[in-house]
RNA sequence: UGGGGAGUCGCCAAGUGGUAAGGCAUCGGUCUUUGGAGCCGACAUUCGAUGGUUCGAAUCCAUCCUCCCCAGCCA
């Protein structure tokens, strides 16, 4: 075996400036990254992106990734967020190991290092209001003017921010700003804000603190405090470089990150904002941050995704500078790719409708057996009861087939799978003159669904259930939760809530499913054949299992029939 | 009209002066006890535009155009 034809993936721009600073020598060749999350909201794809290229570019080159939280800013942040988190990160298949911190273990230092700015000129309390501040920032196109109190005294400075720590002054009082240049045609470089008065109690620091780091200052510190050597954001970071950098070359900090910003992630029919993705659960617009149509992680988890998918998902679309818009049916094609090849086969009848074998015993019932995964055949097979009269699929049966319709129809004959060929004789109407039952004949030499002795080869199979040994399920029927490509782009006076799709849920709850599946425990996935990838969601009962469906399966007939 | 980024197939994305990878989607065909999956094939004479340098340019230079981000005591 050579190693010689295997196709190499060529390398994003950052695993490429981390080879190279591993060639150079840079960082005493160590990679150390950070996945730095804010605890206010849940994780969504676009956060599994960040996490993938963090925790892989960490792996791949024998370093180690941080998971920190940014929790600089208490009146936004929670416990309930940061717990999440956590089991979303080890759930996407990710370890940080020992490393994991909170901005907020370096508060103190973060206050040392905030005073030897002062110390050196290099910041100053202001006392404008946010109001004026605002006024003397200029413009894009006009430079900004210099704060009155840009000229206090290192004495006055340093007695100012003590008393700020100190709890003395009220929410905007005073600012603890960096000196650098209100003429900057970069808006972040016109003194920016390090610290301001919060009186509020932190989720993890409690009443310590009345004043709080803002993500400016306490980030490039917290990334030089834990030595990290990559720091890797999104694109509208960008323009903080400079400020990141100046941070990290005024203080006196035991090492010097790099940081180096991608393009975030943004998915068609599909909303990323932690704002908006509030919303749609605070105005109940879905089941809460878990529901299946969400992007969030939890979402994905309950709708059946499996992390497997989203890592490769995530590899798959590629890190780059170029802000652009990802099909969502590249990730549906992941999920379909991984499902494929390890879910196991089920059948179930989503909207039943009766199938009586006239020629077929009344007392007689028989178990075949029918493959677990025919792209697995080593998973074996399982057992599936048929009696005189089963459920199909009620749009399996037409009375009136147009061309190229396959399925059963008065006078066509069917492969019912893994059992038998089965010929439609007549059905059966209610009062309403709808039909309520099809009837047919089988082929005893059919037996278990093969090949018949004189080779017919009926054009379709269809799935069964047998009426008797059903269980009882409840499925709920995902589709995507906004009927718009962009759900952002809508006219004037229009939000994303009116891209609603309203028909992203729909619930059947007189569905048919195979026995064996009874005892399944939440989260359990399977192909239900023909239709597509479902798994047991945790509202199941004992006696009344619930299904999310996760993708459905390509339906060339639907296709057929859509292109009509 | 300041600054910072980006423009290669419908969508992602390689390519870094030597004659446009790959994936998704789409369309054919083949195979099939899932109209699933698989397999085979098609799919950018052209890289935002225009000039220029060069034997040769998506790659270098110039000019122009378009899009994204920045005026939070948010991250």
């Amino acid at each position: 075996m050579t190693t010689i034809d295997t196709p190499t993936r060529p390398l994003d721009f950052i695993r490429e400036i981390v080879e190279d600073d591993q060639r150079s020598g840079k960082n005493g060749g160590r990679v150390v990254t950070r996945f730095p999350p804010e605890p206010n909201g849940y994780l969504h794809i676009g956060h599994a992106k960040s996490i993938c290229l963090n925790f892989g570019v960490a792996a791949e080159y024998g370093g180690r990734c941080h998971l920190r939280f940014d929790d600089t800013n208490p009146s936004k942040e929670e416990v309930e967020y940061e717990d999440s988190i956590v089991d979303d990160v080890r759930w996407l298949g990710f370890d940080w190991g020992q490393h994991r911190y909170h901005a907020s273990d370096y508060f103190e230092q973060l206050y040392q290092f905030a005073e030897h700015l002062i110390a050196n000129g290099n910041a100053y309390v202001d006392s404008l209001s946010a109001d004026e501040i605002r006024q003397y920032r200029g413009t894009l196109t006009e430079p900004g003017r210099d704060s009155p109190f840009r000229s206090r005294s290192i004495e006055e400075n340093l007695d100012l921010f003590r008393r700020m720590r100190a709890c003395e002054f009220p929410d905007g009082a005073h600012l603890l700003r960096a000196k650098i240049d209100m003429a900057s045609p970069n808006m972040n470089m016109r003194d920016p804000a390090l610290y301001r008065i919060r009186n509020e109690r932190h989720h993890r620091t409690a009443d310590a603190w009345c004043i709080y780091p803002m993500y400016d200052y306490a980030h490039p510190l917290s990334d030089a405090l834990e030595l990290i050597t990559h720091s890797l954001c999104t694109l509208e970071f960008e323009d903080h470089r400079p400020l990141y950098d100046w941070c990290i070359e005024n203080l006196p900090l035991p090492s010097r990150p790099q940081q180096i910003e991608f393009a975030r992630l943004n998915m068609s029919y599909t909303v990323l904002s932690k704002r908006k993705l509030l919303q749609l659960v605070r105005e109940k617009c879905v089941d809460g941050w878990d529901d299946p149509r969400m992007p969030t992680l939890a979402g994905f988890r309950r709708r059946g995704y499996t992390p497997a998918a989203i890592r490769n998902f995530c590899e798959r679309i590629g890190v780059a500078k170029r802000n652009g818009v990802v099909d969502v049916a590249m990730l549906e094609h992941a999920i379909r790719e991984d499902l494929n090849l390890t879910a196991p086969r089920v059948m179930a009848v989503l909207r039943p409708i009766r199938l009586v074998i006239d020629n077929y015993p009344e007392s007689q019932a028989e178990e075949f057996d029918s493959p677990i995964n025919p792209e697995d055949p080593a998973a074996g097979a399982r057992k599936v009861p048929f009696s005189r009269v089963l459920y199909i699929e009620r749009e399996d049966f037409m009375e009136n087939p147009p061309k190229k319709f396959f399925r059963l129809s008065p006078g066509s004959e069917v492969r019912l799978r893994s059992a038998y060929f089965v010929t439609c004789t007549g059905v059966v109407r209610d009062d309403a003159g709808e039909v309520s039952e099809v009837h047919c004949t089988y082929d005893p030499a059919t037996r278990g669904g093969g090949n018949a002795p004189d080779g017919r080869k009926p054009k379709a199979t269809l799935h069964w259930v047998s009426a008797e040994h059903a269980i009882d399920a409840v499925v709920r029927l995902y589709d995507r939760l906004f009927v718009s490509e962009n759900p952002e782009d809508v006219e004037e006076g229009k939000s994303f809530l009116d891209m609603i799709n309203p028909s992203s849920l729909e619930v059947l709850s007189a569905c048919k499913v195979e026995p064996g599946v009874a005892s399944a425990s939440a989260g359990t996935r399977y192909q239900f054949e023909r239709l597509g990838y479902f798994c047991v969601d945790p509202d199941s009962e004992p006696g009344r299992l619930v299904f999310n469906r996760t993708a459905t399966l390509r339906d060339t007939w639907a296709r057929i029939a859509a292109a009509k």
